[in-house]
DNA sequence: GTGCTCCATTTTTTT
DNA sequence: AATGGAGCAC
């Protein structure tokens, strides 16, 4: 192994920011040449890995910023990283390649769209888009689609593109059933509508880059060139064209570091393929493998926890994850009624936990299986005054006011995007009814040419007479905020335009419903992001605009120094940690998910869920479930989930402190039903199990020039606490005592030669 | 062509 | 419980 030794110009002043690492995660950071593996279990500082090796990468010259890709799982983690690493090496890492695949790859399809016929201003179809063009699809080949579900066909189309089976594949070779018969026609039309709309689904801002480097190799070279080396964090949640297209990338240098923990992945339902990660080794010869394995998120308890349910899958790599922490509190396992009783006791916990320990707001999260679970504790939130913040279920851009007005500025730069066009010609209503744009529509077909082209000449189709002056005054309208916004209009005008030239807002003041202020405030709201946008860019394209927000994550919208509660999935909780979780909804067939008609569950990829949603936990975990709860508006008894029997049920207690009770029985209707919840005490299986390695190492700072840093106003990052703020400090020498205002934590009196804190700047 | 009312369907998880 | 679609009256 290289050994690691600072160049000798580094700047004076400038941190060793390799000295804070332990000697596996130095090995990643310095193993900088050739395919490199991170195995890196929950919480051992993958981040700080990933952020490190780059800024190594450019300390050591090894590559100039631009030169970097690292593809990120979401792009607010990329701009964190970013930020990082500014703050490691300097502005220079703003011009590094960091996001999403989806993000990256649409930037580059929009530097190359025309090589495969496509404008670089094309649209991107989110998955309500792409189901709208299928079920068209599917009328127009006169199925009933209210048998044929739309979104069924959709997702087959959608697995095929992960899978790069092609639709010309596709209809050679996977054609078993009926089902399969009509996916494989609408699957070729779907694509031809696409690209007559200019448009691209999430599937082809995949599957897009791979056609375009297969058929033009100089531009496959270019990038091989241009990104030197690639990273590629949360790998085991990567799909086959995911591993394709980087595969294709790093082919020239081999400079592939990926980073992955098959014990987290949970996206195979979109067509994650876990063997991505697992036959690393065989894909790339003369890799090298690092394993990470200190976690310095959780404490004993919540990893010893983590742990007993993980190994209960079968299909698992095996290892050890271990701690220096405390072994902390018990899991406490909260037992309720119904929903509405176990949003009320989450809510008085966390209450309680403020008062008791200075928790902040922003130190909780609620995670659950899915999101209608959120509305409930929305409300007992609200109830008791406490602030939260919903990350994820319906998203702002999916709204319908939302979707409506985005139609509107798409067609300014896409006038052929059908679908968009079709959403808002009657919306709001200008007389164009459904018979007059199947008559359109119907010519668009026969001659096969866009919607936009056809009603250029309105007149003269045979069309409903009141309804062609309708199309033209629309087509007028369209064109005249196109000319506007090609004039050097602001986006802030543009949007202000069509708002009021479309009727949209005049509509919505109209109605004077509680529904439609809501709606106002909502566009309001999209105003404001536009002009965000705008400020912050000396050349904003409306196009670019619609691009990022198109490719928005749930979790982006996560803000960690919001003084608020965090509610959401535990899908979208991949990542993050708090000092406090609530796991709730613990029940057979919601926690794990239960098989539904068509699709069955994977057991062991709910269990590597339910992992992820343990391994959250920096402090304290509760654990809950209901004993009833509504389903589609009708009481249902709930069995409590499986996953509570398998959990060492010596890091488990209940509210009261005893023991959780393991029953064989759980799944009859008594236990159900809940009328014998007795509680056992056994102090003896109770007591923490001493299951881990603990190393009693003590950290030691070391203050070279003699300087100790730690003074007033100084922010610092505890190892346990997380980020904060010096607030004062007395005492001298090993005497010091300094008092720190945590974000999360609040305020704490710390010994300075114990506590594990470090400088950040 | 518009808008209202009733009914059916949904609840995985996400770019 | 809530949304969206189909069918019907104006």
């Amino acid at each position: 192994m290289k050994t690691f030794s600072l160049p000798s110009e580094e700047p004076k002043g400038r941190p060793d920011f390799l000295s804070g690492l332990n000697k596996q995660q130095k090995q990643a950071v310095t193993h900088t040449d050739g395919p490199l593996l991170i195995v890196a279990g929950a919480g051992s500082g993958k981040t700080r890995v990933l952020t490190y090796r780059i800024a190594y990468l450019l300390q050591q010259y090894k590559a100039a910023p631009e030169q970097i890709l690292a593809l990120t799982f979401t792009n607010k983690a990329a701009r964190e990283m970013k930020e990082r690493i500014k703050n490691l090496i300097g502005d220079k890492a703003g011009k590094l390649w960091m996001g999403t695949f989806h993000s990256i790859f649409s930037k580059i399809l929009r530097f190359e769209a025309e090589k495969i016929g496509f404008g670089s201003d094309f649209t991107i179809y989110d998955t309500n888009d792409s189901q709208t063009v299928v079920k068209q699809i599917l009328q127009e080949l006169n199925y009933d689609t209210k048998e044929i579900k739309p979104k069924t066909i959709h997702n087959k189309i959608s697995d095929s593109k992960n899978q790069l089976i092609t639709a010309d594949t596709f209809k050679e070779k996977f054609i078993s059933s009926t089902l399969d018969d009509i996916t494989s026609r609408v699957y070729d039309i779907y694509n031809k509508r696409l690209k007559q709309s200019n448009a691209m689904d999430f599937d082809d801002l995949l599957v897009k880059p791979i056609e375009l480097f297969q058929q033009h190799p100089d531009v496959l070279e270019k990038y091989q060139d241009r990104f030197k080396y690639i990273m590629i964090d949360e790998y085991q949640d990567t799909n086959h064209a995911q591993y394709k297209v980087t595969k294709m990338l790093a082919d020239k240098y081999e400079n592939i570091c990926v980073v992955g923990d098959d014990a987290q992945s949970i996206y195979s339902f979109r067509g994650a393929d876990i063997s991505n990660i697992l036959n690393f080794k065989e894909d790339y010869e003369d890799s090298t493998q690092v394993p990470l394995e200190q976690n310095y998120r959780s404490t004993k308890a919540i990893l010893q926890c983590a742990d007993s349910i993980i190994k209960q899958n079968t299909q698992q790599l095996d290892k050890t994850l271990w701690t220096e922490q405390d072994y902390g509190e018990r899991i406490t396992l909260l037992e309720n009624f119904d929903e509405r009783d176990e949003a009320n006791r989450v809510a008085s916990h966390i209450q309680n936990l403020k008062m008791k320990h200075g928790y902040q707001n922003n130190a909780f999260a609620i995670l659950y299986r899915t999101n209608y679970q959120s509305r409930v504790f929305e409300e007992a939130l609200r109830r008791k005054d406490l602030a939260y913040q919903l990350v994820g279920g319906l998203s702002f851009y999916q709204r319908k006011e939302i979707k409506d007005v985005l139609a509107y500025l798409t067609l300014l730069v896409n006038p052929h995007d059908e679908t968009n066009l079709l959403r808002i010609i009657n919306e709001p209503s200008r007389g164009i009814g459904n018979k007059s744009i199947q008559d359109i529509l119907k010519q668009a077909r026969d001659e096969g040419r866009s919607v936009w082209n056809i009603i250029q000449r309105v007149e003269d189709l045979d069309v409903y007479k009141p309804a062609k002056k309708r199309v033209r005054e629309f087509v007028d309208m369209i064109d005249r905020l196109h000319n506007n916004l090609e004039n050097g209009e602001s986006l802030t005008d543009t949007v202000k335009a069509v708002l009021e030239q479309s009727g949209y807002m005049r509509a919505l003041v109209e109605e004077n419903s509680h529904e439609s202020m809501m709606r106002r405030d909502n566009i309001i709201e999209l105003q404001n992001a536009i002009s965000y946008f705008e400020k912050g860019k000396s050349n904003a394209s409306l196009s670019a605009f619609l691009q990022e927000i198109s490719l928005i994550t749930d979790q982006d919208k996560f803000d960690e120094d919001k003084p608020a509660i965090t509610l959401m999935t535990v899908h979208a909780s991949k990542g993050l940690e708090f000092p406090v979780v609530f796991i709730v909804g613990l029940e057979e067939n919601l926690f794990p998910m239960g098989a539904r008609n068509n699709f069955d569950v994977d057991i062991e990829e709910e269990r590597r869920l339910f992992y992820v949603a343990i391994t959250r936990a920096e402090e304290r975990l509760f654990f809950s479930h209901c004993r009833s709860r509504f389903k589609f508006g009708e009481e249902t008894r709930q069995a409590r989930s499986r996953f509570l029997e398998e959990v060492d049920s010596g890091v488990v207690q209940t509210e009261t402190g005893a023991s959780i009770s393991q029953k064989k029985d759980r799944f009859t209707d008594k236990s159900a039903g809940g009328s014998d919840y007795e509680v056992e005490y056994d102090w003896k299986q109770a007591q923490p199990k001493k299951t881990f390695k603990s190393p009693s190492a003590t950290i030691h700072y070391d203050y070279e020039d003699g300087e100790d840093p730690f003074q007033v106003g100084v922010k610092v990052v505890h190892g346990k606490f997380g980020p904060g703020k010096i607030i004062s400090r007395d005492g001298s020498g090993t005497d010091t005592r300094v008092v720190v205002f945590f974000k999360k934590r609040g305020q704490k009196k710390l010994m300075l030669r114990a506590a594990p804190l470090q400088v950040i700047d």
